[in-house]
RNA sequence: UGGGGCGUCGUCUAAUGGUAGGACACCUGGUUUUGGUCCAGGCAGUUGGGGUUCGAGUCCCUACGCCCCAGCCA
């Protein structure tokens, strides 16, 4: 098997299969904090783990890394799954939890404490920061460093058996004050947090430290190559050094470039405001980065995992233009999506030479990228609606659409012809007087003649009324995370609600979560919040459009 | 100024030391009952300077630039 075209980590692995380090086997893991929602740069840790494992025929495990009472909570595990298997991923029976692992890694603290690698720290937090040095200046040594090893035991225990209070002691490993990685300048392995844990409840007071417990869960689970993102790079001689000096198995960890979109945010504090104060409606707004966010916006998953693939996964900080998720979105509804009328701004149109009580079926394809898709009938009457913008009285050039005098095409039914243009007081347009062409039934002339332009219409008499919302890119600043303040580049044009939309009858009974096409316009899902006396959709992404760009 | 990483089209990402390729974006043109899709074409890149070599994005030296690290967060 060759290496071409494989990525970093394919190649690492590649590499361990042929030395045998792991016994060609790879057991990798996604494990996320339940501290928050799922975002799309999740998405790309989430692919990444499972897809490899995939690939060299082996296991992903969902691991929550629960190791902080504080942070974290119940409804966020809850989602997190729900997210992992919308965008298709099974870890089968493997969803484990760190804090199943607490007891073990409490024994492995004592048998550090044994082999004279960890002592009890009586120093205070800001004492302990002032005695790291900085990163040009050396540590210098806690006091408490050489404490012996049965007072270690015993006051370790102690700490367990919950007598202190927070913060008055930790666990610490001792490593080298003046190490030039900050990380091993005696890094705290266990603090004493007096906290309800979501899943251990008041079982424990004292917590290990992000350090000394995922090394250990990799270590317990038996993952081979422990993938995370790139500011961990320092932490893999603490990782290591813990495991080595247990002397248990030792995964490899590798880091990767994490995913950064433009146009948009990624951390959670931030969008932890955006939630707090109401700038969106919710985690799940359509215009959140998160995976709710982008089911509800319409997403598919099978566009977010392609997009994934296309990205690719390296080393060097990068920031995906959005363009490309879109680009990928928009591929996958083209083929799959069904195609349907719906009028976003209506404008009357009566086709005078069209009997007054006539109504007719007009045969429309659903999805033109998809024969077996099938067909469904249009109703088609006297006086039928149009797109606003598809009527302009004084064109300009290379204008396809419907003009005064001038002849289209509705889409699947007649050419039109315009011959009147009805204002109101204020001169606008309320209304347009059409003819139309009865042996063009289906769309086609039959005698040849070409029409450039198109539209879409519903029939007044059939249409059902909607609600649709036009979502645009949350932040007008292509980094809004490099503002001053983000809130600042917030587009004040993220969400658009029209109230009077018009769509066809067939709409009326579509099923969530079906994507659907509104022809020319756009890609649309029905939202949560539809009921059946009240439709709204939520614009997934607009059509690509070359015209209104000139 | 310590340590750890990273520098390839506008943005991502490829290239046993051997024609710098692909995707997105952008621009042309063609097809089209969606100004969509599709098709064809175009634009555009190895951070700088030395060195090794028949040959360097790749190896060596050097300069420069960017990111991360001083939580009892992960």
């Amino acid at each position: 098997m060759s290496n071409m075209n494989k990525n970093f980590i394919q190649k690492i692995i590649d590499e361990h299969n042929e030395t045998g380090k792991f016994d060609s086997k790879v057991h990798t893991r996604f494990p996320p904090e339940p501290n928050g929602y799922l975002h799309i740069g999740h998405a790309k840790a989430i692919c990444l783990n499972f897809n490899i494992a995939d690939e060299y025929d082996g296991k992903c495990n969902l691991r929550f890394d629960d190791t902080n009472p504080i942070a974290e909570e119940e409804e966020y595990v809850r989602s997190i799954q729900d997210d992992v298997k919308w965008l298709g991923f099974d870890w089968e029976d493997r969803i484990y939890f760190a804090s199943d692992y607490f007891q073990q890694m409490y024994d492995y603290a004592i048998q550090l404490i044994n082999n004279g690698n960890a002592y009890v720290c009586d120093l205070s937090s800001e004492d302990i920061k002032e005695n790291r040095g900085t990163l040009l200046k050396p540590g210098t040594q806690s006091p408490y460093r050489d404490r012996s090893i049965d007072e270690n035991l015993n006051l370790f225990e102690r700490m367990k058996s919950g007598e202190f209070e927070n913060g008055s002691k930790t666990l610490r490993a001792k490593i080298d004050m003046s190490h030039p990685n900050m990380n091993m300048r005696d890094p705290v392995i266990y603090r004493i947090l007096h906290a309800n844990h979501h899943r251990t409840a008041d079982r424990w007071c004292i917590y290990p430290m992000y350090d000394w417990a995922h090394g250990l869960e990799d270590s317990i689970e038996g993952i081979t190559h422990s993938l995370c993102s790139l500011e961990f790079e320092d932490h893999r001689p603490l990782y290591d050094w813990y495991l080595d000096k247990l002397g248990v198995y030792r995964p490899q960890q590798i880091e990767f470039a994490r995913l950064n979109l433009s146009y948009t945010i990624m951390s959670k504090r931030k969008l932890k405001i955006l939630v707090e104060d109401n700038h969106v409606t919710g985690w799940d707004d359509p215009r959140m980065p998160t995976i709710s966010g982008f089911k509800r916006r319409g997403y598919t998953p099978r566009a977010i995992r392609n997009f994934m693939e296309d990205v690719g996964v390296a080393k060097r900080d990068n920031v995906m233009d959005i363009a490309k998720l879109e680009s990928s979105l928009r591929s996958d509804l083209n083929v799959r999506s069904l195609r349907r009328m719906a009028v976003l701004n209506p404008l009357k149109v009566v086709i005078t030479n069209y009997p007054d009580e006539k109504e007719e079926l007009i045969v429309a394809k659903n999805n033109p990228e998809d024969e077996s898709a099938g067909t469904r009938k249009l109703p088609f009457s006297k006086v039928l609606y149009i797109e606003k913008e598809d009527f302009m009285e004084d064109p300009p050039k290379k204008f396809f659409r419907l003009t005064l005098g001038g002849e289209v095409r509705f889409k699947f039914a007649y050419f039109i012809t315009c011959n009147d243009v009805i204002k109101d007081g204020n001169g606008d347009i309320i209304e347009l007087h059409c003819t139309y062409d009865k042996d063009t039934l289906g769309g086609r002339s039959s005698d040849g003649r070409k029409v450039k332009g198109t539209l879409h219409w519903v029939s007044a008499k059939h249409s059902i009324p909607a609600e649709i919302r036009l979502y645009d890119r949350l932040f007008s600043s292509m980094n809004p995370d490099g503002e001053e303040n983000f809130i600042n580049s917030i587009n004040s044009n993220s969400l658009k609600v029209l109230n009077n939309c018009l769509l066809e009858p067939d709409l009326k009974s579509l099923e969530s979560d079906i994507p659907v096409q509104f022809e020319r316009i756009g890609y649309f899902i029905k939202d949560k919040e539809s009921s059946d006396k009240s439709l709204v959709f939520n614009r997934t992404v607009a059509l690509r459009d070359t015209w209104s760009k000139k």
